[in-house]
RNA sequence: CGGGGUGUAGCGCAGUUGGUAGCGCACCGCUUUUGGGAAGCGGGGGUCCUCAGUUCGAGUCUGAGCACCCCGACCA
């Protein structure tokens, strides 16, 4: 339970977002360094989560499937640039069963291994693609430095993997895919991502390309929110996954992956959150509705839960997540302060006076105190709330497209890109550099690129740090 | 894995020259309260991070170990 006020975001961001994510019951720490327990609060929203991106998976084609936790170590081994990337952070167990195993098991940090060994089984022709699988799972990677939500050890996501015949075809499904994480997370999440592709330095380990939604935070960090990589034929060469072609000829798969995880939490909580706690969007948001019941006597309470139990009702038959706020002993200006923590889009209060004018009040979330506060007729209680809840989301998600949109400054001189990062702003800039270029200037100003954005400015221009002819402009940013 | 810091009730902390552990919040009970974070009274809760040592006696002194946090390097 809540009790004292926050540290205010502009004081300290970290302590805000720890506090936050504790003391709402999002999550709690496990008992090994750099684990998560996430509590049933935070698994609703996680669920809510996988509710939309399952749904979209689906009508997408894809359907879902279990895979080992337990990798053998040689698998890991196959793919040259996989290994390289993940051999620093695997936990691999070494006993089972009490006896030492002949060969060690890789606890998986993501499946494609996995599944190369079982797409090269399964697929033989043409007739077999394209194969489109997706796991709901967690995974295991031995981070170093861990945040809640943001990088622990295991985290839990989704993990899609395709197979297909064509190196055109597994170009389509890692855009679309990417495409289906821009939607989720601008109509439900109300975050305004930027999708874009990854510079060679910051690809996924084995992938021709990544793709990215990079989200801004209220701290204007970049949280990269969601990945989609073209595979190319690198697993398919590794695990030897060919089909058949209309020709009789073997020809080697063209495979994707693409993931999703409990990380998109933090980038929910850091995006919309406040210095009064978790600002959740209706759509996603384990309780749209809280209602808190106003008594001081047996006798008013009689008249004011019958409202109460009256209004749960219809909203519950209009297919809003509504809760009724029973507790006894607490007073309503506490349960207040508690639900608005807990970032519950709307509330809906009933006292002795409501249930004389037939009214109740009505706060919303994003606009916190008594100035969000309205007084409405009980009778059609569900369409006015239903309008409201859409009415937060789209201010939800406008705040916050604002927001983004202030803090990226296009720069046309590195002196310039030094001072907007400087400034805790993203900088958009035409860059034709390499990797050791990226790294110089992360060195210098703690910012790495992002992502080339696919919303591109016209022409083309001179790159901002070598000066070289660029026709791409990227993104850099400091990131979590 | 480097540099710094901290380990005492669920959380935040105090604990004097070494003398047998306390405060606030939270929790439980009762009473009065309840429209923006209520109050009184009564209660429960501790391997003082671990191990070893010094001492009649260690939360306090010594040594070793462990854990966590912050800052860097590495990462969804």
């Amino acid at each position: 339970m809540s009790d004292q006020k926050l540290t205010p975001q502009s004081e300290d961001f970290n302590e805000w977002y720890n506090a936050v994510v504790l003391r709402t019951d999002l999550a709690d720490y496990g008992p090994t360094r750099g684990t998560m327990i996430i509590k049933p609060y935070g698994w609703t929203l996680w669920e809510n989560i996988k509710a939309q991106l399952d749904k979209r998976f689906k009508a997408t084609g894809h359907v879902n499937a279990g895979f080992p936790m337990f990798i053998p170590e040689n698998f890991l081994t196959k793919e040259a640039q996989h290994v390289e990337g993940f051999a620093p952070e695997l936990a691999v167990v070494t006993v089972g069963g009490a006896k030492e195993l002949e060969e060690p098991l890789v606890v998986r940090p993501t499946s494609e291994t996995m599944i190369g060994h079982a797409y090269a089984k399964w697929i033989k022709s043409y007739r077999d693609l394209p194969l489109l699988i997706n796991l709901w799972n967690s995974v295991v990677r031995w981070e170093l430095r861990t945040k809640l939500f943001l990088r622990t050890t295991e985290f839990w996501w989704q993990e899609g993997h395709t197979a297909h015949a064509t190196a055109e075809e597994g170009e389509f499904e890692t855009r679309q895919m990417l495409d289906v994480y821009v939607d989720f997370a601008r109509n439900e999440a109300a975050i305004p991502v930027i999708p874009g592709r990854k510079t060679e330095s910051e690809k996924f380990a084995g992938a021709d390309t990544t793709y990215t939604i990079e989200a801004m935070m209220k701290d204007r960090k970049a949280l990269q929110s969601g990945t989609s990589h073209n595979l190319g034929q690198n697993f398919a060469k590794a695990f030897d996954i060919q089909y058949l072609d209309q020709n009789n000829e073997q020809q080697y798969c063209w495979t994707t992956s693409w993931g999703l995880s409990t990380r998109f939490i933090g980038a929910i909580i850091m995006t919309h959150g406040d210095d009064h706690g978790l600002v959740l969007p209706p759509r996603l948001a384990p309780h749209q509705v809280v209602i808190v019941p106003i008594y001081r006597k047996d006798k008013e309470k009689e008249v004011v839960m019958e409202a109460v139990e009256r209004l749960n009702k219809e909203l519950i038959a209009a297919d809003i997540r509504v809760k009724v706020d029973r507790r006894e002993g607490l007073t309503p200006g506490f349960k207040y302060n508690d639900w608005e923590m807990r970032g519950v889009p709307v509330r809906l209060e009933v006292g002795p006076r409501d249930v004389k004018k037939d009214s109740c009040a009505l706060a919303r979330r994003d606009v916190p105190g008594r100035d969000g506060k309205v007084f409405v007729p009980q009778a059609d209680i569900a369409a006015t709330v239903q309008d409201l809840l859409d009415s937060i989301q789209a201010a939800m998600l406008e705040k916050a497209t604002n927001f983004r949109d202030e803090n990226i400054v296009d720069v046309a001189s590195y002196d310039e890109l030094k001072t907007v990062i400087a400034e805790g702003k993203w900088a958009r800039a035409w860059w034709a550099g390499n990797s050791e270029e990226e790294k110089a200037i992360k060195d210098e100003t703690g910012a790495t690129t992002r992502c080339y954005p696919f919303d591109q400015p016209e022409g083309a221009g001179d790159c901002v740090y070598t000066g070289r002819p660029a026709t791409e402009a990227v993104l850099f940013a400091k990131a979590y």
